[in-house]
DNA sequence: GCGACAG
DNA sequence: ATCTTGTCGC
């Protein structure tokens, strides 16, 4: 039975993550990766209009090819540990306007370093069959050591003992992301491309890419739509 | 009961 | 996340 993500409540919305959990395939790529895209979520406070982008790019160049931007309305709130339910189906409008699929979809959010094993880069990527990383800038779930200061330098993120994701350090001196499979990807698999994705900031460039261009379409500087650049 | 708590 | 002012450093 499928749900109205804007009208489902928290014990439904905890249900569902519970069943599409068991969907959840961890796995190391087997297949080759000359495209990555990042994903993204805009909005203004107070608003229930969110502004959602998907920017795909070459690799291991990283030079950006492609992009699509879409807009919708949301009201289901921001819940710790619920965001798929207020920003997928917006990722899924601009996924499936999207003309060429990237090798693998980094999402500004968690993968399965959730509570109940279901980010949102999981739900995504269950929803869609789609290789996917979440990416984040907060930890949600999990324990973890400062990891080194230099760039590159890691640390585990674990649950009981379990490694499901890396606490990495994509820039000195400056806090570090949190890395952690989605879907058809695993920890050393998510751990390596994010680092091979990082750039001059602190955000890989995949998610930096997609939050500038989600940002830009918000305050009208980009219009919606899909484009690509080659 | 008390903290923690993606965007 | 967004909003906003101020400060530090290249």
């Amino acid at each position: 039975m499928t749900q109205d993500y804007n009208q489902i409540t928290i014990p439904e919305a905890t249900a569902l993550q519970q069943e599409l959990r068991s969907k959840v395939l961890i796995q190391a790529p087997d297949f080759p990766i000359n495209t990555v895209a990042g994903a993204d979520i805009s909005f203004n406070k107070n608003s229930t209009t969110v502004y959602a982008g998907i920017v795909v790019l070459k690799f291991p160049e990283l030079q950006p090819v492609a992009y699509c931007l879409v807009k919708k309305e949301v009201t289901f709130p921001y819940v710790p540990g619920y965001l798929a339910f207020r920003e997928v189906p917006a990722l899924l409008e601009a996924w499936k306007l999207l003309k060429v699929k990237p090798d693998v979809l980094v999402v500004d959010g968690h993968g399965i370093a959730h509570p109940r094993g279901l980010g949102i880069a999981a739900h995504f990527g269950v929803l869609t069959g789609q290789p996917a990383i979440g990416c984040a800038k907060k930890l949600l779930f999990g324990k973890y050591d400062e990891p080194g200061e230099q760039r590159g330098d890691f640390s585990p993120l674990l649950n009981k003992g379990v490694m499901i994701g890396a606490v990495l350090r994509t820039k000195p001196n400056v806090k570090p992301v949190f890395v952690s499979p989605g879907y058809k990807m695993d920890v050393p698999g998510s751990l390596s491309l994010i680092t091979q994705c990082i750039g001059n900031y602190r955000l890989p460039e995949p998610t930096r890419l997609a939050h500038n261009a989600v940002n830009h379409f918000r305050e009208g500087t980009l219009p919606e739509g899909c484009v690509n650049t080659l």
